[in-house]
DNA sequence: CATAGTCGTCGAAGCGCTTCGACACTCCTT
DNA sequence: AAGGAGTGTCGAAGCGCTTCGACGACTATG
């Protein structure tokens, strides 16, 4: 175990020296500093990080809070995976907890001083970790978005402009009658609000637009989407129109409608919204708002990284426009000219 | 900031009475030790993770390298998810750390004594971070299998016994023509482990029996799994029994051999390589191995922490035997009474 | 040419914790 | 009654780093 004190004594300097040379918060010669990176290429040193967490507390390290629960995972994943890829380019490491621990883990990480900062995941309307996260010096960063927002910031696709742009989508090739295949019963009875959100923002536009619309949760599995299916045609046999916002139900729904002799799209339409990948990737080229995981992981570190370096945020709350991608699963709605 | 020396004088004692009751390293008068923990509560102390780290030289984090080409993502998910929760019962914390470094992850940290012990996955045959590790004073397990095990502790899925496992369930049903849908060409220029195992099980096996094999990759999508298939049918119009290892392509599959009018089991056998929520999810049934990704990163951690009590492993290698459940994709090939 | 300012370096004082040896007891043992 | 063997607690010495103030050596300024 290589230490400062022997980098320092290997290149004839003080260690002080060479810990300015390694933050280069005094400015040092050229020649001593070539000196000291020599000797520590040399020698091989790396900081220890638990010294460097207690002599300058800071650890280099952001905490990130996934959900236990496995739901909609892809997404998650790939949020998770831009998150460690962001913070390594801004020099921090990412610490995984997991949802399991709930306010205890906050605790733990905020009392501790393990991470510098935390990014949350799967925020409920009203969060039990958030009058924790309120009263942490640490800096936050919620990738979701509660109820109260105030004094925190936030990253989220703006799920109701999402909901609304879906129905516009809709209406204006005609369709009528919408039916929307919602998350699992969970997902709305946990008050996470992506689905609320984006429900509200599908009727409002919707109504404005004289569209009527039919909303059924739906776990994913063929089973569920076999019976939600069966549910909304018997319900409304105008149905002309799906959104579809539970990534699990998408390839049970486009392999039941073919089952059906429903054509997509001459039949009926699909909107979905979904990772780009698993729009793309369906048996049908899916019209889709994308969820921008990676965007979203990255402006969260950016987030983090800029409240730690003590900037002001002008927005506490950054909501990510939508955007619609026509495909091959969306076309007029049958009957129109 | 609650620190030790607070908490000390708050109870009457010295610093050090604090810490052996923190660590149980040295026996404390049931009086005493109320009363420190009870200052501990009343205080909201938390130790500080940094000063912990340099003192004992423990940082109690167990870094995970993660694969960033996101790949058979719910399975990663599934065992990253197992490394944290039963890192956290073992107090340790996980480090979350994406492939994208390399070996430069790997000496980062085993440099910096951020992490007590390395879980590395997606562990390619030739891996070039395998010199570090074995070099690294750091306890290290793979979850997956390099060519050359020596020195190393690994855990994974019987892969080869997976593969005889899926030929001989089909050679009993009476099929002589198996096709192996597999990963997609990029995993086996990679040379990860598994896939080529698995098709070493499945070939051998196979032989044995004298049931014929043909095996292609497959990206997964939907036009690659229509080119695959009809090469297959082509080359083997007799085949009736299909194993798939990539599980981005079995919903493919499914619904491409429906299109074709060809019944599961009836015309042809199905069996997957998969987690078994994609296996019961699917629009049939599966009969299926399991990939028991949550044992996996269980006992990975189960390994990494024994290795940091210092316990002397027996065992290096540890393969978990594969199990296979029938379900309603497979049956007794056409033609057999 | 004295004065102020800048630059580059050093020494020392911690950061908050663990851990080792020491010490004062109490309780057996002989 | 004296010696030995635990117990329970304390003090002090670090762990390896950052950072502050100090200081000598220059350069610019009037």
């Amino acid at each position: 175990m290589v230490t400062l004190a022997e980098v320092a004594r290997h290149a004839g300097v003080s260690a002080s020296t060479v810990s300015y040379v390694l933050s280069g918060k005094r400015s040092i010669s050229a020649p001593t500093r070539e000196r000291v990176e020599h000797s520590i290429k040399e020698l091989g040193y790396h900081p220890n990080a638990g010294a460097r967490a207690l002599a300058s507390s800071r650890s280099n390290i952001l905490a990130l809070m996934v959900p236990l629960r496995t739901v909609y995972v892809p997404v998650m994943m790939e949020i998770a995976i831009a998150v460690a890829t962001t913070a390594r380019s801004h020099g921090y490491d990412v610490l995984l907890l997991t949802g399991e621990e709930g306010p205890a883990a906050v605790r733990r990480v905020t009392g501790s001083g393990l991470a510098d900062a935390m990014i949350v995941m799967d925020v409920e309307l009203e969060d039990e970790r958030l009058p924790l996260l309120h009263a942490a010096r640490q800096p936050t960063v919620l990738i979701g978005l509660p109820a109260d927002t105030v004094g925190l910031t936030c990253v989220d696709l703006d799920f109701t402009a999402t909901g609304a742009l879906c129905a516009e989508h809709l209406a204006e090739l005609g369709h009528r009658e919408i039916a929307v295949v919602g998350e699992a019963a969970a997902v709305y009875e946990r008050h996470t609000g992506f689905a609320e959100r984006t429900l509200e923002g599908l009727r409002r536009r919707a109504g404005e637009l004289g569209v009527r619309l039919l909303h059924r949760p739906c776990e994913g599995s063929y089973e569920s989407m076999d019976g939600t299916l069966s549910r909304i045609f018997d319900e409304r046999p105008g149905t002309t129109g799906f959104v579809v916002q539970n990534e699990a139900a998408i390839d049970p729904l486009l392999s039941l409608l073919r089952r059906q002799g429903r054509a997509v799209p001459e039949d009926v339409s699909v909107v979905a919204v979904c990772p780009e990948q698993v729009a793309t990737q369906a048996s049908v080229r899916l019209t889709s708002v994308a969820i921008p995981a990676e965007e979203m992981g990255r402006r969260a570190v950016e987030l983090a990284v800029a409240k730690l370096a003590g900037q002001p945020l002008e927005e506490q709350v950054t909501l990510l426009a939508p955007e619609l991608t026509v495909r091959a699963s969306s076309g007029p709605a049958p009957g129109t000219s």
